[in-house]
DNA sequence: CGAAAATTTGACATGACTCAACTGGAGTGG
DNA sequence: CCACTCCAGTTGAGTCATGTCAAATTTTCG
């Protein structure tokens, strides 16, 4: 379990033993069970969180009812509501768990303690954000520029392990199709 | 100028004057005409950009052609392209300068002796990323689940002021609709 | 003024949505 | 272990928003 979060933060910043040790001392441990919620709309978010094991979604709820899903977590994946947790606002977001999960936490004001003792951390987390921008830019350039089934098979192919665990109807809430239209696009696809 | 950019920065976080003092020696002043490109696409973006005065855009064109505009920015916005000047790979983007503009510039490289001599500027542009970062989850989400006429009308509503200083057929671009299509939304749309 | 660009308008095509029905599998309880 | 329900997925028919192609009109600016 440390080892996982260890080796993620050392992707981006090299840190010593006493440092991580620093680190892992303000993190929690949680399990969540499938379909538990991790943050409800209404809620303040308090924590930023490392998938150790399973499966999440992030998704608002829009006027008419319909969810909207902004993204999937798999392990090795940080979940969270960066707004909310800032600003200290209710989230405009749910997050539930898709699979059973295991998760490291991190509150907020822990992460400011981080900080002062370890500021390589907050490089780290500014790196995970400027990643999670990059990601978030490329998405809303395909958005803008392609079809259903062309999102539908830029997403198969960059993220294979998530399309096998994950229900097609949520897919198409992610890729902004009804599963109707999904499943016509899957249909034509085995061509 | 120069107040401009404390303004910005003390938004955010709180500097001594000496810490403004070495900010403000780490930055370029630069002037763009109409049409200049700030960036092309195919060159590693060097810098960040701080916009003083005019109006920009960032876009990218794809394979057949068109142009995706990803997002505008004036005065007091930054602009610049996170991806390729942090991998220092070629930029899959274009901003150039929809009027004339003037810029405060600053390198990667002084960003860094930024960061090391004034540690809050850390925080300072994570701060600035995470906004942008939370932004452009908004507008996924607004992509998703919202039809031409209500992003356009969230548009105008939330941007009033770029709205009057770029051409149309650029917003139809950045919302992800055609010129002919914005123009009968904004026909209806005087009812 | 004149060329180029931006905007509008019309006719038509199409991708995706809605509503509705049907299928098949997973889980539950008697 | 079967009957029942629930939910995901599929399929069909009709509709609508938006795109495409083309042309006319207006605006911008050298």
């Amino acid at each position: 379990m440390w080892e996982l979060l260890r080796r993620n933060i050392g992707r981006h910043v090299s840190l010593t033993n006493d440092d991580f040790e620093t680190a892992e001392s303000l993190f929690t441990f949680k399990k969540y069970r499938k379909k538990q919620f991790i943050l409800q709309e209404g809620d303040v978010s308090r924590y930023e969180s490392f998938i150790i094991k399973g499966c999440t979604r992030t998704y608002e709820t829009d006027a008419g009812g319909q969810e909207h899903i902004l993204h999937f977590g798999i392990e090795e994946w940080w979940v969270g509501d960066l707004y909310s947790s800032l600003s200290e606002k209710p989230s405009v977001y749910h997050s539930d768990c898709i699979e059973a999960c295991e998760m490291l936490h991190i509150t907020k004001e822990k992460q400011e303690i981080l900080y002062a003792k370890v500021p390589a951390m907050e490089r780290f987390f500014r790196i995970l954000i400027q990643n999670a921008f990059i990601a978030s830019q490329n998405r809303i350039l395909t958005n803008l520029s392609k079809s259903g089934k062309e999102r539908y098979n830029e997403f198969i192919a960059k993220y294979p392990l998530i399309e096998q665990r994950i229900p097609n109807h949520q897919i198409a809430s992610y890729l902004g199709l009804t599963p109707q239209s999904l499943s016509r696009i899957r249909g034509q696809h085995s061509k």
